[in-house]
DNA sequence: GTAACCCAAGTCATCGGACGAATTGTCTAC
DNA sequence: GTAGACAATTCGTCCGATGACTTGGGTTAC
């Protein structure tokens, strides 16, 4: 339909009726292409301003598979966390290489929290912000929003409130002071180990736990 | 909006005079928000059938990506390119850890011909095909899929057809030499050390001949 | 002179109605 | 029973009009 106007990061767009005549469609099947270009954070229509080109960052455009991921089928979150696995345990790796004191600080920090509470809710929120940290640490930005995408699914399930919750809380806390050991102790490949062994057991839960065709 | 009739892989949608009056919209907004949901591959739109909700594959889904990464800056590009060497090792290691003799001949044949070619075009393709093929073999059709949409921006560059062209494949050659023989050797670790060697030195040439903010 | 306020033009958001195009299922003719 | 024509359904596009929001300029008060 239009390109990006050839790079252009700010305001770019004429009015929509000038657009119009000069592609020769109506507003209304130009606006259903904006709104496509809207969707896939290509562009942005502010209410009585206009139509800009947003600034095409790649975690944000990652951004739009958000409520693409959040509808996916159960199987289909599983066969994504292949990727999730490797991303992951590159971002631990990465943390463990570059790792320094106040890193170190913060993730003790945060394992020390998550084997204190006992709130599903709050242990959920701490578990994010773990991993969070770790991918901020490890990864671009792009890493980062990916990866929270994903994160955002799983997280969805509540596994800490499920029947078994208190044993997958210990497990899953058992298997963080192990990433974290090996971030402070500046040990890549055990990091790497670690985390992906720590996602690979994620999916086993989630497999398990629901093997219907759930959303 | 409306959420996905709680997982409805089949017909799903009602006409669109029904949805209207249903959720009290007129049907220019009620079609754009179908449009933003085609753009997200979500949903698939049948002239003169109606508007079916797809099969949800996240092989799919993932090429949705495909438009907003190729509108994306080079430094967009490259910022992905950390995820994507990441992929490639992975592939490529577990396409070693499964090898088969089919696999050795296919990888072989491609390797051979890619050194006997002096056509860019063709070597572009074959380039492509080889890849993929490791891609195919060791990871999920998630990743084939998405590592398939950041080699086809990568290749729109027509590296092979600049100035130091020659040098480049042959270079690019080489490489694709080594992951081959790691891959046939049953060798994970070196696979994935080329493989992400290869991506990496693909990354540097970009980042060197093509500095400006290109789009 | 400066600052705050008001106002008008520009722009997107939504609505309602109408017509054309493609598909699908039925019904008739043979 | 089969093939073809037909009608109903549905999406695709267009047009015109109204409301809501933003923006910038001009005016007024101090």
């Amino acid at each position: 339909m239009i390109s990006t106007g050839r790079l252009g990061a700010g305001r770019k767009f004429p009015a929509e009726a000038e657009l119009c005549d000069e592609l020769g469609v109506s507003r209304g099947s130009l606006r259903e292409a904006v709104r496509m270009l809207a969707a896939l954070g290509v562009v942005e229509s502010r209410h009585g301003s206009g139509v800009y080109v947003t600034a095409l960052r790649p975690e944000e455009l990652i951004g739009s598979l958000r409520l693409t991921v959040d509808l996916l089928p159960l199987s289909g979150l599983l066969e994504m966390y292949e990727v999730r696995r490797v991303l992951e345990a590159h971002a631990a790796s990465q943390a463990a290489a570059r790792v320094d004191d106040e890193l170190r600080t913060e993730l003790l920090a945060l394992c020390a929290a998550m084997e204190a509470t006992d709130d599903v809710e709050e242990a959920a929120t701490l578990d994010a912000l773990f991993h969070t940290r770790i991918a901020r640490a490890g990864g671009s930005p792009t890493l980062v929003a990916f990866l929270d995408v994903l994160r955002t699914r799983s997280r969805s399930y509540q596994m800490f409130g499920m029947p078994d919750g208190p044993t997958i809380m210990r497990t899953s806390n058992a298997a963080h002071r192990t990433i974290a050991d090996a971030i402070v102790g500046r040990d890549p490949a055990a990091a790497a180990t670690a985390a992906g062994a720590h996602v690979a057991q994620t999916e086993a839960w989630l497999r398990h736990y629901r093997p219907g065709p759930t959303t």
